[in-house]
DNA sequence: GCCAACGTTGGC
DNA sequence: GCCAACGTTGGC
């Protein structure tokens, strides 16, 4: 089993909106190398949800993989923002399903995960945090998982 | 709103 | 293949 970190911008789709929906497709990743990380998801891994470009930006809480990646439907719909014209002959975008898990109590802001990690080596690596990241998906190691969700005090 | 950093595009 | 220009991400 893997770990990952999965951003969204609140406004767009929160941990809010997942966990009415209890599950909800992962769509609309135009990023290659998060695509890629998309593809090696599988059933059973676990997520933080993150928030970003907000008020309260950080881990909103965690979530499940529930299906195996699959091409991104939104990449050859022309009516949507996120149609790439390329994927019309192949489409290589890739989506996949999550199913909400847990909502944390506060938000596990990148502020404190910032000052943590000045602290604790597991978080040496975090991608999150290191300089320059705009993946907006990436992988979590063990280490990291267990570190930071002890922080997250579901509802 | 600003801007640093990275990704993508396209001319050569 | 190089690189300048442009677009996007995302924290502050």
């Amino acid at each position: 089993m893997s770990f990952w970190l999965l951003k969204s911008e609140p406004d767009e789709f929160s941990i809010k909106d997942l966990r009415q929906k209890k599950t909800a497709r992962w769509d609309g990743v135009r990023n290659y190398q998060a695509r890629n990380f998309i593809g090696q998801m599988q059933p059973g891994d676990l997520a933080f949800f993150y928030h970003s470009s907000c008020k309260e930006i950080g881990i909103a809480g965690v979530m499940e993989v529930v299906s195996k990646a699959y091409p991104d439907p939104l990449a050859v719909d022309p009516n949507n923002e996120y149609f790439d014209e390329k994927a019309l002959n192949e489409n290589k975008w890739l989506a996949i399903d999550m199913q909400h898990k847990a909502t944390f109590k506060h938000v596990l802001k990148l502020a404190r995960i910032k000052a943590l990690a000045l602290k604790d080596e597991r978080l040496d690596d975090l991608k999150l945090i290191q300089k320059g990241n705009r993946l907006s998906v990436m992988p979590i190691t063990d280490a990291q998982w267990q570190c930071l969700n002890s922080l997250g005090e579901p509802t």
